[in-house]
DNA sequence: ACGTTATAGTTTCACTTGAAACCATTTGCA
DNA sequence: TGCAAATGGTTTCAAGTGAAACTATAACGT
């Protein structure tokens, strides 16, 4: 069969496989600080961030934030848990929920990794001017809906 | 401690988090089409992508193009040849090297992934508009360097 | 030529992961 | 009330994953 009967796809210009690359060293270049120095893994960190944020919410609504499945949140509850840098408690009206929120070690641990975080995303975007991100923003909202 | 004292990441709004939720959306939903049509995972299909749009190369040059380790490739590999869908020889002048191309069997499930890979694209990229797309391709461009 | 170093690729091991099954509790409704 | 269905969360199982060790071959420097 000849080649010239096929067309083969070219991965290095296919939208879905550029955006996962980039999408994946950035994460990763972000995570490889809080892993070694917290031992920190990403979903806890997602876990913690969105704790910091939305204190006292429950593990299912961590789940749907963090756009994680349940199985995972409930596993790196656990370890932050066991850790003691989330405490747990039951709701008072619903006793299969959880009550989540921070420790004061947890509290720390956010403290000094929210800002290494937003200090890697402008590192990461500077090589963009202005333009190029509020294009990037809009962008990332429609692909969204 | 007072609650003030912080400052939660708005995760929502961090853009390496927003990349990644669009990027894991779109790639699997990409993925569950061949997934469940021709039991092919998603290294397994990116290595016959490569191999398709560069016929004889070795494991090494796949697992570059494809930014996948080469642990990863090697396993993607041994299955796609016990299945039939990949040929593999030894390099003539280095016998380390494999020489891999797609089998009869491969190209016949590449000519039907790789139009609808390329339906997809179009069909998640549709809610952009030109302008839009163009800046897209650009950011990306940029954000790999 | 010969030993060291580098490279291609595979295997092993420990860990992560998601789907499905599961348990406990609550809700909806006959 | 009481029982079926839904919900929050955990556990189990099978598969996937990367780091490091390993095998085989080739390249390099003396």
């Amino acid at each position: 069969m000849a080649d010239s009967a096929h067309h083969p796809l070219a991965l290095e210009q296919f939208l879905p496989y550029r955006l996962s690359i980039v999408s994946n060293t950035i994460s990763q270049a972000i995570a490889a600080d809080y892993q070694t120095r917290f031992d920190l893994s990403m979903t806890e960190w997602r876990v913690m961030a969105v704790l910091g944020r939305f204190p006292d919410v429950s593990a299912r609504e961590v789940a749907e934030r963090t756009a994680m499945d349940k199985v995972a949140v409930s596993r790196a509850l656990a370890r932050l848990v066991k850790s003691g840098r989330v405490i747990r408690e039951t709701h008072d009206e619903d006793k299969r929920r959880s009550v989540l929120r921070l420790s004061e070690a947890g509290w720390t641990i956010h403290d000094e990794v929210a800002p290494q975080a937003r200090a890697h995303e402008t590192e990461f975007f500077a090589v963009l001017d202005a333009e190029e991100r509020a294009w990037l923003l809009r962008i990332l909202e429609k692909l969204s809906a």
